[in-house]
DNA sequence: CGACGGGACGC
DNA sequence: CGACGGGACGC
């Protein structure tokens, strides 16, 4: 019997009851090479816990793998940490394709569609109603990076309802706090609270192609006149408890390096500095980003987070507290100006001019699109028949940027 | 007598 | 492109 493999945790995993979600969110999706033998998968998984299963995903005739599988650990935070460090990497040498890892939609589900960290990382507590939000950050930060906390309040009174979100940074942080948090807390994942936001984002991407299909790149003229598209604040608005900041934190399931995180972020003027954080127990990407003033970090936060880069791969943007606390006055201030100090800034500084004249001349330039770039949303790319000069934006080395993309950033 | 269980976000 | 087997029974 394979004792080791399928029934650990003092009998607690029975196959054949649904116990193949539970706890929730401890088993992964892997998108591995068909070559990838269940050895590699235990030898290269256990480090990260407790594996009660391993499943390489075969034709049920040919006994071929299809080149998938599931892992089910004994943790929801063993499964996200496993997704964290192991998405994007070689399982052996002579791979030629990274592979993927995600958290598996639950089996009752019958969903496919990936499983993203904006419903990873936010949890929902009860807490006393004398908590502030500080308490709650206070409580929580020691499961991880926290994001921003909030509390439910009564919208007259103002007082709490003892209802709290915490926003962590990574799925593993989130799981846990849920883990290892006072029962008390009855700390769980919060469900997503757009719905409806989280199908069109799907589509954020090919939307925009749509939009400008067929336009020539128009180095020369910014759409600066349609303002109003600053609709996209809301739609990402954290209901005044996330910190402002010129500091931000960027996250990604895809590390990155310091020169791409200066060319994405560099789009946006007035960009001081940036680095990157080498975390040795993840293989996310993170780094920290800087600019001269507020406004220009806002609006680097609220178009570039979920920004698809590579294309696939969402990042994730959020404020660095860093004490000065902006007042919701403050924050539509900043807003507005925003777009003014951009529009200025922007046809002030002649290397911001160039790099958008560059990006739309040639095609010489056009670099090698590198295969060693994980892209889950493989439906997101370019259908073929376009003509690789007008759908790519070259400046990013080696991710190449669609030049519409750039177009709604600007 | 004596302390369980509940739970959702201003568009 | 890349999504679901195997094994077997108690209040």
């Amino acid at each position: 019997m394979d004792e080791a493999g399928s029934c650990a945790s003092g009998g607690g995993f029975r196959p054949g009851v649904d116990s193949l979600d539970e706890p929730p969110n401890s088993r992964i999706f892997l998108v591995i090479s068909k070559y990838t033998p269940e050895s590699v998968l235990r030898e290269r998984f256990s480090p990260f816990g407790e594996i009660q299963d391993i499943w390489v995903v075969r034709d049920k005739h040919t006994k071929e793998s299809k080149g998938i599988a599931f892992v089910k650990f004994a943790r929801s935070s063993q499964a996200c940490r496993a997704m964290e460090e192991m998405h994007g990497q070689c399982l052996s040498p002579n791979d030629t394709k990274p592979i993927k890892v995600f958290i598996a939609q639950s089996r009752s589900s019958g969903s496919h569609r990936d499983v993203e960290d904006e419903e990873l990382t936010r949890i929902f507590v009860m807490i006393p109603k004398s908590y502030t939000e500080e308490d709650l950050r206070e409580k929580f930060k020691v499961y991880g990076d926290i994001e921003y906390c909030s509390i439910i309040k009564n919208k007259v009174t103002g007082e709490s309802k003892g209802l709290g979100y915490v926003r962590y940074l990574k799925p593993s942080q989130a799981a846990q706090a849920i883990e290892n948090c006072d029962r008390s807390f009855r700390a769980i994942l919060a469900e997503p609270k757009n719905k409806a936001s989280e199908s069109s984002e799907q589509d954020y991407y090919s939307n925009m192609r749509q939009e400008t299909l067929g336009h020539e790149p128009r180095v020369n003229m910014f759409p600066f006149e349609q303002q109003s598209d600053f609709s996209s604040f809301d739609k990402n608005d954290n209901r005044g408890q996330e910190a402002i900041s010129k500091r931000l934190s960027v996250v990604s399931r895809v590390p990155f390096t310091e020169e791409q995180l200066f060319s994405i972020f560099d789009i946006v003027p007035g960009l001081e500095y940036c680095e990157v954080q080498r975390d040795p127990y993840s293989n996310y990407g993170h780094g920290v980003v800087q600019y001269f003033n507020v406004a220009s970090a806002i609006y680097a936060k609220y178009k570039l987070h979920g920004f698809q880069y590579p294309p696939g791969n969402r990042i994730g943007v959020s404020f660095i507290d860093d004490g000065s606390n902006a007042t919701d006055l403050l924050r539509k201030m900043a807003t507005q100006m925003v777009a003014a100090q951009l529009a200025s800034m922007v046809w002030n500084n002649p290397s911001q001019q160039q790099f958008l004249q560059f990006g739309g001349s040639s095609g010489s330039q056009l670099p090698q699109i590198q295969t060693d770039v994980v892209l889950p949303s493989c439906k997101k790319k370019a259908p073929p028949e376009t003509p690789v000069k007008e759908r790519l934006f070259i400046v990013f080395n080696p991710h190449p940027l669609p030049l519409d993309v750039l177009e709604d950033i600007f």
